[in-house]
RNA sequence: GGGCAGAUGCCCGAGUGGCUAAAGGGGGCAGACUGUAAAUCUGUUGACGUGAGUCUACGGUGGUUCGAAUCCACCUCUGCCCA
C-alpha cells in the first residue's frame, strides 16, 4: 500500500464516524479518497433501494446522511433501484417471495422515494440506476456464470442463512440469489464504496468478490452503519414493524410525538445518528428528548411546523389539554356512544369500543363515560384514548 | 422414490376428544403513576348483542363422534433423514 497523506486520513475519519469499514477500516477509505483525488475521479458511492415499500423512515436517514457527506465532497452518489431484486426480497428470516412489481409501480415508488430522499440529499446530482435494466435481459448462461462466483458453503456463512439452516427453517434458492444480485450490481456500477446497515455486511462484502470475479481489481469497500432501534427501543426500525417506525411522511405532530415516546436509553443514539447535535446527559432527559424531537421534526418539516408540533405536544400531553385541530362531527340525531366511536374510526369494532370504555379511556367533555349504553345527545368534545378526539355538534 | 416430524390467534408458542375464544410471552390498546406519549405497575387484547347468548377461528377438504385444534382419510406447504 502506498503512503497515504494525512489529509485523506483526516477526511476518512470524518466520513467514517459511527461507521464500520471493511476492509482496512479508515485506512481503506483514506486510500480510496487519495486515489480519487490523484486521478481526479470522483468516487462512486452506491446505495441500494428497495422499491417495494417506498416509505422512508428515520432508520434510512442514517445512511442517507452519510451519503450526503460524500456528496458534499464532490463524489458521485449512485442510487440503485432494486427493480429486479424486489422480486426476490432480501432474506430476513420471515420473508416470502415478494410479488413482482410492474415497471410502472417500480418507477412510481422510486419517485416517492426520491421526493422523500431529497429532504436529505441532492437527488438531481445523483446517478440513478435500476437493476431491472440488466437482470431482465440476463441470460441463463450468464446467470450460471454469476452463480459460479461463489459457493453454497460461503453463502451459508451469512448469519441469518446459517441460523435458519441450523434451526431447520426454510431457505429458498431464490434468497440465495439475493446477495449475488446485489453484488453483481456493484460490478455493473463499478462501485467504489457501498453503504448499508450492519445487517448488510455479507451482501456488501459479496460485492467485492463478485467485482473481482468480473475482473475489477480494486473492488468496493463496504461501509456499515448501525441500525437504529424503533420507538420500542428493542427491535430495529424496519418496515416489517411499521408501528415502531418514524416515517418521513408522518405528520410533524406524529413525528414529534413518536420521538417523545422513544425509550430514554435510546436518545443518545438518536442524537448521534439522526442529528448533528450532541446529547447532553447533564440535562433533564425529558428536555433533551424534546430538543431531539424538535430538531428532527424541524429537519424534515421546517422550523414553523416543528414549533407547532412542540406546542401541541406541550398542550395536549404535558398539560392534558385538547388538541387544536380536532375534527368536528355533526350528528343529525342522538347516537349511542359505541356506534359513535366506531363510526369515527376510533376503534375497529364495538367490542373494542366497549373495552375502551370499561378501561376508563373514553371521556365526553372531560367526564369519564363508564356506561357503554350512554347516548350522546348534546354538543361536546369526545375523547377516546389519549390521542383520539372529535368535537360533536348537532 | 421412501421414512419421520411439523403447520395454532398480529407474532412467537402451549394445548393431544368436552372444563378452550384456546396457557404463557412479545407487540398493541387503555388506566395509574411520573421528569415525557420514557421507565414501572395494573387491566385489556375475535365479531355481534345491554344481557343470557349467537356466530367465526387452530393449513385445506371430507369423515368418525352427542361433542374435534385435538381421532381418521386424502390434499397443500415446510423441515430433517435414507436412497
Amino acid at each position: 500500500m502506498e503512503k497515504i497523506e494525512e489529509k485523506y486520513i483526516k477526511q476518512a475519519e470524518a466520513l467514517a464516524q459511527g461507521a464500520e469499514i471493511i476492509p482496512d477500516g479508515i485506512m481503506g477509505l483514506a486510500q480510496k479518497l487519495q486515489k480519487s483525488a490523484e486521478t481526479n475521479t470522483p468516487l462512486r458511492v452506491k446505495l441500494g433501494l428497495d422499491p417495494t415499500r417506498p416509505d422512508l423512515h428515520l432508520g434510512h436517514t442514517v445512511v442517507m446522511r452519510k451519503l450526503k457527506k460524500f456528496q458534499e465532497l464532490g463524489h458521485t452518489i449512485v442510487l440503485l433501484v432494486g427493480g429486479a431484486t424486489a422480486m426476490v426480497g432480501d432474506p430476513s428470516g420471515k420473508s416470502e417471495t415478494r410479488p413482482a412489481l410492474s415497471k410502472e409501480q417500480v418507477e412510481k415508488n422510486a419517485e416517492t422515494y426520491f421526493s422523500q430522499m431529497s429532504k436529505v440529499l441532492d437527488i438531481s446530482k445523483a446517478e440513478v440506476r435500476n437493476n431491472a435494466d440488466w437482470f431482465h435481459k440476463m441470460t441463463f448462461v450468464e446467470l450460471l456464470k454469476l452463480a459460479s462466483s461463489t459457493t453454497v458453503a460461503k453463502l451459508l456463512t451469512r448469519d441469518d442463512f446459517q441460523k435458519r439452516y441450523t434451526e431447520g427453517r426454510p431457505i429458498s434458492v431464490v434468497e440465495f440469489f439475493y446477495p449475488l444480485m446485489q453484488a453483481y450490481d456493484s460490478a455493473e456500477l463499478k462501485a467504489d464504496i457501498e453503504l448499508g446497515g450492519t445487517d448488510q455486511t455479507f451482501n456488501l462484502l459479496m460485492g467485492r468478490d463478485v467485482q473481482s470475479f468480473y475482473g475489477q481489481k480494486d473492488g468496493q469497500i463496504a461501509m456499515m452503519l448501525p441500525l437504529i432501534e424503533g420507538t420500542d427501543g428493542v427491535v430495529k426500525m424496519s418496515k416489517t414493524y411499521p408501528e415502531h417506525c418514524i416515517s418521513l411522511t408522518d405528520s410533524p405532530k406524529d413525528m414529534y410525538g413518536k420521538l417523545m415516546s422513544v425509550t430514554d436509553s435510546l436518545m443518545e443514539k438518536y442524537f448521534m445518528y439522526l442529528t448533528d447535535l450532541k446529547y447532553d446527559k447533564n440535562n433533564n432527559p425529558r428536555d433533551e428528548k424534546m430538543r431531539l424531537a424538535y430538531e428532527i421534526t424541524k429537519m424534515y418539516n421546517g422550523e414553523e411546523e416543528a414549533e407547532k408540533a412542540q406546542n401541541e405536544f406541550i398542550n395536549v400531553v404535558q398539560n392534558k389539554g385538547i388538541p387544536s385541530d380536532i375534527e368536528t362531527v355533526k350528528l343529525n340525531e342522538p347516537k349511542g356512544i359505541l356506534d359513535l366511536i366506531v363510526s369515527l374510526n376510533f376503534t375497529p369494532s364495538k367490542g373494542e369500543a366497549k373495552r375502551l370504555i370499561q378501561g376508563g379511556g373514553v371521556k365526553f367533555d372531560n367526564e369519564k363515560i363508564s356506561n357503554p349504553q350512554t347516548i350522546i345527545d348534546k354538543e361536546g368534545i369526545l375523547q377516546a384514548g389519549k390521542r383520539k378526539y372529535a368535537k360533536i355538534t348537532f
